[in-house]
This record gives C-alpha cells, structure tokens and sequence, in this order.
DNA sequence: AGTGTTTATCGTCAGGCAGACGCCTATGAT
DNA sequence: ATCATAGGCGTCTGCCTGACGATAAACACT
C-alpha cells in the first residue's frame, strides 16, 4: 500500500544540544553565536537537522562531536570511558518556535568535564562556555555589566529544562561523575555536586556518604595535591549508576 | 531570506500515547488494534499524526480525548480537578521504526482513573485495557493462555518506558493520587502504589507516610465503606506535588 | 445477639542515615 | 618553624523507616 504523502503535513526535525560543564566553581553551558536570520548575531544553543539515514540520539552525538570534538559514549558502556554523557531531554515542537517553518527539535543533554575549549567550525569568537546563570538571565547583564540578550529560539525554555534534569539527576544517580576527569577526588567531586547545585556541602558528611556507598567511586591507589592541602586518594567511577539511597539537595 | 526545502529531509511527526491505569489490582494500558498495514490486526498504542498548527501537547491531547473521552488538565493546574495526568515522555525516531516513511514519534504518558471505558471510534472490539506485564510479554501468552504477539511498531519499547517513567515518578510526587477518583481513601492509594510496583506495602507504614506528608493529601471529611471493613476517611490530593522524603520503592 | 472477617487507624521499638561539628593529618607557602 | 589549605575519621542527635502489636468499626454469617 504506496503511502499518501498528503495525509500529513511535513516537519523538520533537528537535534538541539545542552552541554553542560563546571568552570572555575561554576555551571557552564556551550552557546553559539547565530551567523545568519533570525536571531542573527544572538546566542543559541548548537544544534542541527536530523539527517535522513539518521538515529536521533546518533544525529545528538554527530552535533556534539562537531561543536565540540567530544565522543559521545553509548549509555550502556561502562562511566569510566572517556567521552561525554549524552542524553535525550525533551522535544519542543511548538508551531511558531521557529518563525521560518514548522520546526520540532528533540532536545539532548551532554555532560562534559572541563577540558575540551569551544570550536564551532573552528572559530572560537562564534562559541563559548557561558554560565547558566548568564545565559538564563533573560534580558539581564552579563559578568561584566553588559546587558546580555536572550538566548535564540525556545532555547531559553530548552536550556532550564537541562539544567533542572541535571540537578534532579545527580541527586539518584552518579551522573556527576561526567563532569570530572577520568581520575578525580572527593573534593572535586563535592565542588561539581556544589557548582550544579549552587550550594555549600560538608565536605566530611559528603565524604562518608560518597565513599560509603557500595559502587559509587573505586579508589584508583594514586593520591593527587593539585587542589592544594593535604594529598587526596584519587577514584575512578564505579559500575554503580543508581544512588540508594540518594544523595540529597540541601533546602533551599 | 526563503527557506530551502532541500537543505532537510522532511519527517512525519506523530503522537504515540501510553495511557495508563489501575483496574482489578494491576497496571494495565490502553491498546488498539491496527485496522491497516504494516502490523495489521496487531494491538499497538494509541496515536496520529501531529496537525499543521497544533503544539505537541495539543497533539497528545487530542488524541487522548478521541481514544478515551478523558480532558487532559493543564500541568499547572491543581490535581484535582478533573481529567487525566498528560506529559511528555520521550522521542523515538528510529530510520527504520516505521516501514512506510520517515516518522518520529513523540510518546507522551497519560495517567487516568478506572473509569472510562475504552471506545476507540466506537468500536470497543479495536481498543482495550491491557495488563502490562501482558503488553510486554513479547511473543508470550495471555491470561487466557492464548499467545499474544507482541506490540506493532517500537511500542513495546515506549510501553516500557512509560511504566519505568511511572513506577520512579510516584516514588517522589503525589502522581499516584492521578490514578484515583476525585476522593479516595488512604487504602485505595495504597493500591495503587500495590499495583503500579507489584508489591505489597505495609497498611500500617504506608498510612503513616502518606498522612504524615504535609500538603499531600487533604482530608474531605466525609468517609467510606466501598472497600469493606470499617469505614475510612477519604481524601483529595492536596497542593503538594513533590514528596520529601520520597516514598521509598521496596527492594526487590 | 454473638462470632468471625475485613479494613482502617494508632502505637511502639530498633536500626539506619543525615546534619552539625570536633579533631587530627599531610602537604605547600612564607 | 609556622601558617594556610584541604583531606579524612569520629561522635552525637534527631528523623525516618521497616517490622509488627493492638484497637476500632463496619459487614456477613449463624
């Protein structure tokens, strides 16, 4: 039975990307700055179409490799790989989010440690790790007293939706540790848990309850002093992915 | 500046539903048997094409009235009004997961009392409740020992998603209270909590959790006997949508 | 009327976990 | 040597949960 193209009306479908990562104690997303109308010259989240040939989450982690050369690792090998955390986050399908066509953009959520600089197509004034803060204070200013646009699009929208499952998702699981090194300490781990939270944790209830918790971290034998202070045990992620019980947001 | 239609593949986009509810102490969700190929004869999850000026949720929820009869009521609406629980749940969009053409599919969880009874375009022999664990036994038998075939499409997939989305999200929220009549006892929640986990909770403990839950539940004043035994006191689910601490999913 | 069954509701107790916080340890900087 | 900094261990208290005893209020029998 030959299919009736006119039975439906045609979409573009793209992948729009919230890489999240923690700089300098804060959280960081990658923004774009747009070449071309509309919103022209305005921050955006990266993104791009959905190819024909493509998977959703394989168009995600193609995007994700372009903007920022980060590998992509497939959620069921182990959290210890190197390469970034990808996950679906939510579609945004509104008619007039795009004012060009009818646009519905699957939303993915990157983590990422530090490390990687921002090269969109190699130009490095056209991308950048901005914090959420920043990014999210719409019509407000900037870290240095400019007043900063909204972001592009929903993008917004997409972008606080990220950050809040970002929030919520490292409270059961142990998706912080896409945020560190491959080696890393307590202590660092804690300064991730403080800059996505925006809060001040104890670090000697935060120490007993990530290293009494079966599978959470594996001690690697090799000690670090690069946070200054006395010489900290270094760890690797362990195999466990879920937190029980959670670790929990302090009230606010 | 015009918009190159070639410059992206054009995708169909529909809304696939799980609907949800607890009848006879199980989980059970809403089927329809497909009327044409490819799947012909298959039982499948509702949905349809997204229209050319509809949002996704308008989408969802337009689907949900034409199967179910149910209102989907705004998210920030209380949760007690009437009408049925609807969000989105996640994308599928898979090359290949329709034979036809290039869809993606936005699968949205929608969570309803007992009540209705199904009417899929007034044919009730074309939609039914299903138990899921008998959706989900691919190519298994059903209660009536008949083998079954497993569900058209992915949707044994988004099927199993929905129900993970549900069982985790009654853990922290007061979700559950979406599953009962407008006033219902602490037992009755507690049966749904049975059924949607396929547990058996202490009465005594659950009791106390649930009424001891500021903002959870709200007493009506008025009490029951529906169930047998003496009389309980029933209830509407209160403003709060969040529980802390969360009710906690036994061990298995 | 009495007895059993069912469901609801209140109470008790022990164990686990989290927050608050004291104290010692091991480095580098001055 | 002394200080500043960060890591790591222990203690105490209060809250929450799981296990479970006991009572209450309805209905169905006999």
């Amino acid at each position: 039975m030959p299919y009736d193209p006119s039975a439906f009306p045609p979409f573009a479908v793209t992948v729009d990307l919230v890489v999240l990562t923690v700089r300098r104690h804060a959280l960081c997303a990658l923004a774009v700055r747009r070449g071309e109308p509309p919103f022209q010259g305005r921050w955006a989240l990266p993104g791009g179409f959905v190819r024909a040939d493509e998977d959703l989450a394989q168009a995600a982690a193609r995007e994700l490799a372009e903007e920022t050369g980060l590998q992509a690792h497939d959620p069921a090998a182990p959290v210890h790989d190197h390469g970034a955390h990808l996950e679906q986050l939510a579609t945004y399908g509104d008619p007039k989010r795009d004012p060009r066509m009818r646009v519905v953009s699957v939303a993915h959520l990157a983590l990422a440690p530090d490390l990687p600089a921002p090269r969109a197509g190699g130009d490095a004034s056209n991308a950048r790790w901005a914090p959420v803060e920043e990014l999210l204070a719409q019509g407000g200013y900037g870290r240095d007293g400019e007043p900063v646009a909204p972001l592009a699009f929903d993008h917004a929208q997409i972008l606080a939706d990220g950050v809040e499952r970002a929030r919520s998702k490292i409270e059961y699981s142990s998706l912080a540790t896409a945020f560190c090194p491959p080696e890393f300490t307590v202590g660092e781990l804690r300064r991730v848990y403080e800059a996505v939270w925006n809060v001040a944790l104890d670090p000697r209830n935060f120490h007993r309850k990530v290293t009494g918790t079966p599978g959470f971290l594996v001690p690697t034998g090799g000690t670090t002093t690069r946070q200054g202070g006395r010489p900290a045990q270094l760890f690797r992620a362990g195999g466990a992915t879920l937190l029980n019980p959670p670790m929990l947001r302090p009230e606010v």
